[in-house]
DNA sequence: GGCTGTTGCGTCAGTCACTGACATATAGAC
DNA sequence: GTCTATATGTCAGTGACTGACGCAACAGCC
């Protein structure tokens, strides 16, 4: 009876997440949720490629805007320059969303499958910044690894800020950059701060 | 009626590596990966917890060498020298398996599924580096970070040295820390070298 | 030798994620 | 109004994975 399909999109997300927070990840069917949400089991395989998906979705939107951050850097920044300011760019978007990414972050947290999925997501990111350093010129394999290192200070950051919000996304990964740095230049063992 | 036990779970791991090899992962069904090594599936399922991880057995052998592999490393080397030395250490091991893991690395660059579990084998080599750091008085966030950051330039070298073996892969490993060296040290965005 | 506990396996039945094919209804274009 | 595209329902099926039960081979012990 739903005419709009975006409509029916949402619910089975909503429905998602709250049937995996109540029951759990494995405890719960996709027919549960495609009940909650009000449609059929084959209707939520419509919408989603499989039952982990309905978690990851939006992470297109994310990706773009990570990779349109790279881009819009200033052009004399190095490579971790320029994805500190894609990160930095980004960052409204995540505070945004964080009532919603709250229990979703404990859900992954407690299930493997979906830490699974989440390093899948994560590597598709890797991949679009990669990919956008390239398009500022730098070497294919500096690019890559640029990326991940990048994408590794940030994830380290997100983690601490959804951890601790009150110094602010920024702080966190103005610290997490940082400690990057420190951790290749010359250091003696000793300074293991 | 075989005795051993030991011995069904490598004829599942050949089994399905051949049957992968020549009809793809997803078109080949555990009932056939079973029936060829001449047992019955629920025996495949027995030895593996999934079907995906008859690809990936062995990989506690190798965490656990790198593990001590960064723990024997001089006393006086930094976190990310640590981990150079260990995966100097474990390049016989690398190099040993190259007939098998030729295969299997192509089969994996073919499966997104495969990718996957990959990846979360990885992210498992990634937690013991980083605790094997933190065992050398490394801090908690300075180590998961190098640990990662690590891995990063190992893949890359790896990856680097399966498509062209001839320079040896410590010469790659060489080649892909010094290239962390350059990335955070204070380079100018012109250099892209 | 026989007895017994353990271990690896076969068998069977069942659940659940996921897919293809076909029918139906609704919204909007005309 | 008709016609078409799109979202959904229905149904039947495949394949990954699990639990329960029974059997056979081997271990050690006596």
């Amino acid at each position: 009876m739903p005419r709009s399909g975006e409509d029916a999109r949402r619910r089975l997300q909503q429905a998602a997440l709250e049937l995996f927070a109540e029951r759990g990840y494995e405890a719960t069917t996709t027919a549960e949720i495609a009940t909650r949400a009000g449609v059929t089991e084959r209707t939520f395989f419509r919408h989603f490629p499989d039952k982990r998906e309905a978690l990851f979705d939006g992470e297109e939107a994310f990706r773009a805007a990570l990779s349109d951050g790279v881009l819009a850097a200033p052009e004399d920044q190095n490579p971790i320059g320029a994805l500190l300011f894609a990160f930095r760019a980004v960052g409204p978007m995540l505070e945004e969303n964080r009532a919603f990414s709250g229990p979703r972050a404990v859900l992954i947290a407690q299930t493997p499958a979906l830490q699974e999925r989440m390093r899948t997501k994560t590597a598709g990111l890797i991949d679009a910044l990669s990919a956008a350093l390239r398009r500022r010129g730098i070497e294919e394999g500096a690019a890559a690894l640029a990326a991940q290192v990048g994408m590794a200070a940030f994830t380290h950051a997100a983690g601490a800020w959804f951890a601790d919000p009150k110094p602010g996304l920024d702080a966190h990964l103005t610290r997490a950059f940082d400690a990057l740095h420190d951790l290749s230049s010359t250091g003696r063992a000793s300074r293991s701060r």
